[in-house]
DNA sequence: TTCTTGGATGAGAATCATTATAATCCAGGA
DNA sequence: TCCTGGATTATAATGATTCTCATCCAAGAA
């Protein structure tokens, strides 16, 4: 069985990327436990191993990690707050890479099955999602 | 047929907002074509009929439209990065109003239906969505 | 093993979006 | 028309993220 340090290296090789220290716990920060994690929840964990580590190599890493596929960020989010005036139901589509939203039109989501799936009491009158992708132009430059 | 004007006068009038002419020009610069504006971009509207109007008050009052339901938030955001590990194609339930975010399982999504949605080119390989409600706390407290 | 070098890191400044503050200002009821 | 509380303005403050640049180190070469 492969120690987590040999996980880690085996990864960063496959991704081209040189795996220092510093990679290294920010990796085996967010693997640690499952769940959602903010650059801050993760510098203050490194830090306890690694107090010299700066919050500035946490977010090149994070973001590094998640251009590479070794982490998936959450929630792709638009740079500035962005309204509508359609009021109608309909859906977006969002590029993963530039974040440019576009409707979407269409009738795909089982309402059922979702509504299976949600835990008890999430309010999910009116379920609008967002699909994520990659825009013609993203995909194209890849 | 109402013009414009009264069209606001009313919709402020139901949702209890004092109709203000800054209000005014701020949902009309919204409603004047369809799309997803910034708060910087309907600055730049607005400005030019209304020159003295502060960009604090497109923010105030977006907020405000957006609470009350006369116009809508295309990509709810939540303030930081979140990253997470779990690579496994799943996807998130989002808080509209708390910006909470939990996994949700499950198959609810019919991928043929919504490929032949999606403009050519984009990118749907691995479709990953988020759906939008409210959760529990948040539906309790509305 | 040591050497070399380009990429990685650290500290802090800079930037960008957004919110808070406090002094006017005005919509709408009396 | 007059009052009053909420709305607006200008600007400062905040919070998240990125940038800058001097220093450091991972990893291939010798």
């Amino acid at each position: 069985m492969q120690t987590s340090h040999e996980q880690f290296r085996d990864l960063a090789w496959k991704s081209g990327l040189a795996a220092t220290h510093q990679r290294q716990v920010i990796y085996e920060a967010v693997m640690a436990a499952p769940g959602h994690y903010s650059p801050e929840q993760i510098y203050a964990a490194v830090r306890r191993q690694t107090p010299s580590i700066s919050l500035a190599t946490i977010y090149n890493n994070l973001r590094l990690f998640v251009e590479h596929g070794l982490l998936r960020e959450v929630s792709p989010r638009t740079s500035t707050l962005l309204v509508e005036g359609n009021l109608e139901p309909h859906h977006h589509l969002v590029c993963t890479r530039c974040k440019a939203v576009q409707d979407i039109e269409g009738d795909f989501i089982n309402y059922k099955k979702l509504s299976r799936q949600a835990p008890r009491g999430f309010d999910l009158t009116q379920p609008l999602v967002e699909v994520f992708g990659l825009c013609r132009r993203c995909s194209a430059e890849k």
